[in-house]
DNA sequence: TATATTTAAGAATAAGGAGTCTTAATTCTT
DNA sequence: AAGAATTAAGACTCCTTATTCTTAAATATA
């Protein structure tokens, strides 16, 4: 359902926000290293993010990245329209041309909720939140 | 989320139940043309229905497909699983290497949920009820 | 039996996404 | 001013999936 890229960006800002919240620069090698992927596939995707306002980039030694905004107000469906775009969100799971209350499919009715139920929670569930929720679990934000 | 050779195996298969339920044989050329798609590629499909049992296929003149089962019995599910496979029902929505209740990831917990509302609905939505519901509502069944 | 029709199987090609690398631009530090 | 560090941008390769095609096998029918 999600991309890899955008697998990796949701992975990459929990990273940002818990290393660094909106204040501290982190380098995005540090990043990649942390999530042990590839810098140059990271890298990439950051640039997305940056230039759809989730985050601000400085060039040159001690740059890096930050949170563009505070974690309470950078939802999950940001960076998934960001990375991937919201298509999975307005498109026929069965592929049909349209897909509306008016024109529906075999199905639309019954995946019309789900889809809006997933779209809903990735729509609030902040990055504070994930992360406020993974240290008070102890779960490592990396993994 | 699913492939396009499995939303095209869905329709086929809603084709196929419509037009033939699980008494008629039905050629593979046909389906491609009501459906307006690719014969090759449909066929390659539906050789993998056949194989995972919901389909029968007869060879030579008067040959084709029909349902290996009652339409109500044949779930979304089964369809699903045997085109894509049910990865998608057993990953982490982060791409983390486990995917459990003991081994959550930032967004498991949330996430678990609608994944299984997403497997309830397509392990209960049989072909009988999508043909059904869509000759009560006059829909298209090929659109 | 010969022919036409249809599925079966797998090779070949095209397209798209994933992942890597190179070069340029910027900016900190000395 | 020079050099090092870091992001920006785009080209490039690689891999998987999508799509097409070719040949083989089976079978109904004349
Ligand atoms: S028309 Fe198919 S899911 Fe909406
Ligand atoms: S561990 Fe990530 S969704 Fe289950």
């Amino acid at each position: 359902m999600l991309s890899s890229a955008c697998k990796e960006s949701i992975r990459a800002m929990i990273y940002i926000t818990h290393a660094g919240g909106e204040r501290k620069i982190i380098p995005v090698k540090e990043v990649a290293e942390k999530l042990d992927t590839s810098f140059y596939f990271l890298a990439k995707n950051v640039q997305k993010l940056v230039k759809a306002g989730l985050l601000f980039s400085y060039k040159g030694p001690k740059g890096g990245v930050k949170l563009a905004k505070k974690p309470e107000e950078i939802m999950l469906i940001d960076i998934v329209e960001a990375i991937d775009g919201l298509e999975f969100f307005e498109t026929c799971l069965l592929g049909f041309k349209d897909c509306s209350d008016e024109h529906p499919c075999a199905i639309h009715h019954k995946w019309s909720d789900k889809r809006k139920a997933i779209y809903k929670m990735f729509s609030e569930t902040s990055l504070k939140e994930i992360v406020g929720d993974m240290e008070k679990l102890c779960i490592n934000v990396v993994f």
